[in-house]
DNA sequence: AAGTACCG
DNA sequence: AAGC
């Protein structure tokens, strides 16, 4: 818990410098329902443009802002992976917010897992396999949870259906963020 | 045309 | 209403 406040404490100090944008759906326009920001040398971004990874934030122009210590501890207790996570996009879930089944495809290296820390309110999370319309499970992850996409499981259709309200108190009013960790480039 | 981090 |  105290681990998971302090994290918290790092996270807001990023969205503070690097604010919530939010994207859009690549030619259509159409927003998404949870905000975004980043951290590390390399952000998620999605615009009219389509995705892809870019150094800087798409408002303010800057480089994103480093990513906190205690992400990368994690990032190197739990993948074993030799290189650093180069991005951690961090998604804002409001309670009404959802995110539609999607593979992680825009990076090089497909090799490295993809590492997930929720925070706050849980989630209902669906996972399928590396075809759209596979067979899926869902299942609850909640505030602590980490969770990796490795092996098979990394190109594994996966989104968010719902978010449960007032199931934790971690961030002081109802919403999840989740922290997703990525290596990007192959070298 | 597919395909789809949107949508129902 | 979710789960599909």
């Amino acid at each position: 818990m105290a681990r998971q406040q302090e994290l918290l404490a790092e996270i807001r100090a990023i969205i503070h410098a690097a604010p919530l944008f939010q994207p859009v759906m690549p030619r259509t326009g159409k927003p998404f329902s949870v905000k975004m920001s980043n951290c590390g040398p390399l952000g998620w971004v999605s615009d009219i443009d389509g995705y892809r990874y870019q150094p800087t934030h798409p408002r303010t122009g800057e480089p994103w802002p480093a990513m906190p210590g205690m992400l990368l501890e994690l990032w190197r207790e739990h993948t074993a992976y030799p290189l650093p996570p180069q991005a951690c996009l961090i998604n804002w879930y409001e309670p009404q917010a959802r995110m539609g089944l999607h593979q992680d495809r825009d990076e090089e290296d497909t090799d490295a897992p993809v590492l997930s820390v929720s925070l706050g309110d849980r989630c209902r999370f669906r996972l399928g396999t590396r075809e759209r319309k596979g067979p899926t499970h869902s299942f609850l992850l909640e505030s602590g949870e980490v969770m990796m996409l490795a092996g098979a499981n990394r190109m594994a259709f996966h989104g968010v259906e719902r978010i449960y309200p007032a199931t934790s108190t971690l961030l002081g009013r109802s919403g999840r963020i989740n922290l997703t960790l990525r290596r990007v480039t192959r070298a």
